[in-house]
DNA sequence: CTGAAAGCTCACATGAATGTCAGAGGAAAG
DNA sequence: CTTTCCTCTGACATTCATGTGAGCTTTCAG
């Protein structure tokens, strides 16, 4: 498929994906006339970078962690292994800071409401 | 306490808490000769204020959900409780986005790790 | 064949939080 | 007092993913 049916299938636009080439977390190959083709296999890929992304890992890091996607057979390096279970526990992290978050987001609601409720009870405040 | 001592106290830059003035999201005194003066309540607010940057609230969003902070008891105004609820849900999604990631993390480290082993019983690969 | 739609490259713009520098005026301690 | 550190404002720089537009070529449907 051309670049366009790839950016409405995953959503991504299509400047993003010549900057995800660009950035080598990407492949394609050329037609004669130099315009990308891309297999089935590149919405999933696209999907996982941008799941990437999300998790906060740079698009440096993600080329340093995509390799071990396309070709686990391979001697995965020391140092991508050492940067996943890094970036994994950066996430982990991550996932308990924004889940106290979202209590304290909670409570703040909670407090807000009992205060109206008071307001109605009592409309002087 | 002066913006150097806040600034080492939260461990946030003096540069990010004039910012923070700026945006409205934190106040200060000034001295006659214009110095900003905090209270201690001031390192806790910016502790939350970099919580909600880290959940991903811009700083438009905090300023509109901090006032439900500072005064409960005011009227809590339908769009910043509106706001609050909505706030939490995207950052629910958010989480449990993060959480699959995380997921997909763990396998992957999974799956490269089955490989070495498999590599290092049989050489050849 | 023609025109619309889609691709290409190159380059500049954006937004958000923060870094950094310059020039000037306070503050605190020797 | 003088030195050293701190703070002030203002402005420009940076990072990163993405938007946007120009100018040109390719593809495809009619």
């Amino acid at each position: 498929m051309r670049i366009g049916e790839l950016a409405s299938r995953t959503g991504v636009s299509v400047r993003s994906l010549r900057y995800y080439e660009e950035q080598g977390l990407l492949v394609s190959t050329r037609s004669a006339s130099g315009q990308r083709h891309y297999t089935d296999d590149a919405v999933e890929r696209v999907t996982l970078i941008q799941r990437l992304y999300a998790a906060g890992l740079s698009s440096r890091t993600v080329a340093e962690v995509l390799p071990c996607v396309d070709s686990p057979s391979e001697d995965t390096s020391d140092a991508a292994l050492e940067r996943m279970a890094q970036e994994r526990d950066r996430l982990s992290a991550h996932i308990a800071d924004l889940v106290r978050t979202r209590d304290a987001l909670d409570e703040l609601m909670a407090v807000n409401r009992a205060h109206r409720e008071k307001l109605r009870a009592s409309p002087v405040g």
